[in-house]
This record gives C-alpha cells, sequence and structure tokens, in this order.
DNA sequence: CGGACTGTTGACAAACTTCAATCCGAGTGG
DNA sequence: CCACTCGGATTGAAGTTTGTCAACAGTCCG
C-alpha cells in the first residue's frame, strides 16, 4: 500500500523536478550504456535489437520493489546506493546487503516469482531496467549481455558470501572492521577512494545487516577509533591504519573446531579408499 | 592438492566399486535427466545436441571443488547433501549453506573465475556436472534449460538470503528452531517427511552455520525439547509442536528500531515530494 | 582396547543487549 | 525567525546470554 502511493507519488512529481521516474526507452543506445556499465564490449552493430531497456530513476528512500510483490523485472544500478531487506512480522527490519553500482537487484524473485526481499534507494539513485518478459531474448541474441548478467549473477552470489562472512563468525568490532573493508574495497572497485569515503547508510542499517545492537556498532567505532584505525564523524569515515584494520578484521572464533573437522574430513576419505 | 589426491583416489578404486566417480558423457538421455530433475519439459527431439553433461558421484566426505580453486563447472545436486564453507586463515571453518536435491552449485565462481568457497558431501552423493565451456551454448541451444539454470541460480540467491535470517537477528534456540523449521520445508518439498528427518550435518557445523558455538547448539536443543517442540537423538530430529517452533521463531531483536525506520523513510518521502 | 570424534552438560568470565540519558542536526510550525 | 520536535548517534550502567574451558558418555574403527 504504502508502496504504491510512493511510486504514484514520485511519479506526480516527475513533470516538477528533473528526475523523471521512467524514462520511456530509446532502443539500442540504452542496451550499449547498459553493456558498457557492465563491463562488456559494445555489441555488434548488427545486435540492434530494439529491446526495452528502461532507465527508471528514484530519490533517496524510493521503492525500487518491495517484498511479497510480483517480480516483473530485473535492475543493475547506474548509479546511488541501495539496501536490501526483510521485514519482520513484528515490524523489525533485517538488512541483507547494499547494492551500489553495476550490481544486480530483483534476480532472487524469478524462482518463484515474488520478490523474497525489499529494495530501497538510500540516496537518489539510478538503475537500468530489464522486463522479466524480455530477459530470455535479450540473453539469447546479445552474448554479451548473457554473460554480463552471468557474471552479475555470480558476484551477487559470492557476495551473499560475504555477508555469511561477516555476521556469523565474531566479535563486534571484528565484524565492523571487516564491514568497513568491504566498503573500502567496493569503493576502490568504483574508482573511488578506499580510505575516506560517505557511508550512505544509518547506524542502524549497519546494525541490522552486521546482527548486532546499533549501540554495539557505535561502540565498535569507538573501539576502531581507540586503536588508532580509523577516524569516524557520523557518516564520514577515514581509514586511517588499513593494514592494523585487516588485522583487526582476521579475528575468528576459537579455531579448535575446524582443525579437528579437516583431520576428519581427511580421515573420511581416506577411510573410502 | 588434497583434491587432486582425493579424486585421483576416488577415480583408482571406481573399478572396484558401483560408484564410478566420472561417468562418461551419454548424449541427450543425460540432459533429459537433468531437465526432468529440475522440473522442466523434456527438450523437443531436436535439441539432441549431444553437450557433454557429466554425471558425478562422491563419497562422503569428498570435495566437489575447493576454495581458490579455478572454476570449471557448474553442478546440480542430483542426490545427496552438500555443504559449502570458506576456510579463514587461522583454520576456522565458516559453513555457508547446505545443499539437496535439486540445488546448484559453483556459479559464485563465475565472475572471477575462481571459487570463492569449498563444496563437500555430507553423505555418498552425485551431481549432474556442466562444463562452463559448454554452458552458454548449452543454455542458448535449449531453453528448458536456460530456464532451469535461471531459476535455479535465483533459488540461490534466494536461500542465501535465509542464512542472514538466521545468523542475524536472533537468540541461540530462535536461531535453532528457524534453521530446524528450513529443514522441514525443504524435506516436504523433496516429498519427505516434514517432521521427521536426519540431519545429515554434525553439531559444529550447524553451529558454525548459525553463527554460534556447538556446545550452545546442544543446549539450544535442550530448550526446545524442554519446551515440548522438539526430539532430538543425536541426528534424528522429530518436530512435535510444529505452531509452538514457528512460535519461537518468529523472536527477533527488540522492534523499536524499525518502526521508527519507517517513519522516517516515509519522512524521506514526503519530504521529497 | 585405544584413539578420535560426536554430543552433552556444568561453571565462569566476557561480550552483548537492553534501558536510559544526553547531544546534535535538520525540518516543522508558531 | 526561533523554539520545538524528531530521529541519529554516542555513552553509561545493569542484567543476561553466550563463548570458552573442561569433563564425560557414547560410537565407530583399526
Amino acid at each position: 500500500m504504502q508502496n504504491v502511493i510512493h511510486l504514484n507519488d514520485i511519479a506526480n512529481r516527475a513533470h516538477a523536478t528533473p528526475w523523471p521516474a521512467m524514462v520511456p526507452p530509446s532502443d539500442h543506445r540504452r542496451l550499449e550504456a547498459l553493456l558498457s556499465l557492465m563491463g562488456e564490449q559494445l555489441p555488434d552493430a548488427a545486435a540492434s535489437t530494439g529491446q526495452p531497456i528502461l532507465l527508471r530513476q528514484l530519490l533517496a528512500g524510493g521503492s525500487l520493489f518491495l517484498e511479497g510483490t510480483s517480480a516483473e523485472a530485473i535492475h543493475f544500478v547506474r548509479a546511488g546506493t541501495f539496501k536490501t531487506f526483510r521485514t519482520a512480522e513484528d515490524g523489525y527490519e533485517q538488512v541483507l546487503g547494499f547494492s551500489a553500482r553495476t550490481e544486480l537487484l530483483g534476480f532472487d524473485a524469478i524462482c518463484d516469482g515474488r520478490h523474497p526481499t525489499s529494495a530501497m534507494a538510500l540516496e537518489d539513485s539510478s538503475v537500468y531496467t530489464v522486463l522479466l518478459r524480455d530477459l530470455a531474448t535479450i540473453a539469447r541474441s546479445v552474448p554479451a549481455f548473457e554473460r554480463a548478467l552471468h557474471r552479475a549473477v555470480s558476484s551477487s552470489l559470492a557476495s551473499a558470501c560475504e555477508v555469511a562472512d561477516m555476521m556469523a563468525a565474531v566479535a563486534a568490532d571484528v565484524r565492523l572492521a571487516r564491514f568497513l573493508l568491504n566498503v573500502s574495497r567496493r569503493m576502490a572497485a568504483l574508482g573511488q577512494s578506499p580510505l575516506r569515503f560517505v557511508l550512505r547508510m544509518s547506524r542502524r542499517e549497519i546494525a541490522s545487516y552486521l546482527g548486532i545492537a546499533h549501540e554495539t556498532v557505535s561502540r565498535s567505532f569507538g573501539i576502531l577509533h581507540s586503536l588508532g584505525l580509523v577516524v569516524a564523524d557520523k557518516r564520514d569515515v577515514e581509514i586511517v591504519d588499513i593494514e592494523g584494520l585487516l588485522e583487526v578484521s582476521r579475528g575468528t572464533r576459537r579455531s579448535d573446531d575446524v582443525k579437528v573437522r579437516a583431520t576428519h574430513a581427511q580421515t573420511r576419505r581416506l577411510r573410502a579408499l
């Protein structure tokens, strides 16, 4: 309900703002731009299929799609930042990830036709949207698009692993260190400074993402600061000692669990011979 | 290294066992079986492309692929159970997920050509293997395969969300409750009893997956037992009161975090008008 | 039977969540 | 225009959960 209102609102103000909510498709150039974004060569000129690729722009706080709604498209982030999240029955919001330029959103809805998550813009953002209806056609007629899609999906899976990496194994300050290093790497990949950046998400969102209380996030920032590793003022972050931060990020749980596990695995393999 | 040894060993004993490690491709029938497994219609007879789809069989404890090795194929689980995991420098093993029949493994390696995770069989298992070299060709020539692939990838993404759901938000006994319900649903989806099943993984693996100590897993089993919700003897589990288990699984953190967040989002949207 | 592993339980210390108070910045309304 | 409110962020104190260390029962296998 809220989203309907919201989307309408965005659409309504389209005439009054330099950010129209939905740009009508302009064949080929759009595809070219998308492939360029995703690091693929331009399609051979013959590939001008005229398939509709939409450019959609959202304001900070705008929803790209909502949990539970039917899946109609996938989206490649062109600019800005999104968070994906699920909302529990009691209203608790679990942040599942943050997505920046070149990342893919909405693909997890294909398997059952409904979005298992919501996605919201954390700042003014824009995405290339490909309708599911056209997906197979484009993929088949433009190999470069298919490659880009496969890589984007694969990246999504890989970064899902990183989420687990951060949440599952460690103390709060180590989680925060890993999070900051993760952000740092992403910034570098986007050609921005990996040592000085502005977080686009609130402490609460970070806390939900890392699986800790937001007060603990603040305290962990304090710990990293007192160790001389980072300087943070609200959302402005500077990494002072990245080596030290890496050192902290290596902390895990007690590791005796595992060595036995490895031994066990070897045992099983040997036993199998 | 170990895996090379291992695979060779498996291959060596192929002549002495009913479980050959690598079955030579037998065109078309293999593809048909794979598509049937993935819930797609048989391809039109014309689609007999003769693309190699391998059937690979592994013993309990065998590695399907190892973290850091170059990616050469993707795998559809035909039978058995796998765990995927990453090993930290200090040897701590973070379990990222468990995969059963119809699930896809190895796709997260496509983006950079190296496996970010390892996969190991928890019991005797078998997979259909499609070489990356052939992937685009098959996908383009067999639409049903492409659909199946997209759905499988999408499912992987969706279940990655569930991991986050379990690990990030809750007390240990709630995590365990969610885990058991998750297993229960998967069992149901595979046509087995959702109320009585055998876990294929150890307490340590569950603990790593849920991000808690293995002793805490034992204690949480004890709590769920004392609440009259489940009866567990080692890896044999019976869900006695699934409603009660669902009730427990709904527990989250204090939820005031979120409601404000929603208000905030609305504010931003309204402000934007 | 010894060795190795799984699973369970107890005790204690450490870390975290929660509740609470405060500061600050931004937008609202008088 | 300024006081006011609301939410973000930080910090303190208290209570609880959980991780860790340790010991032990049960199982499988050589």
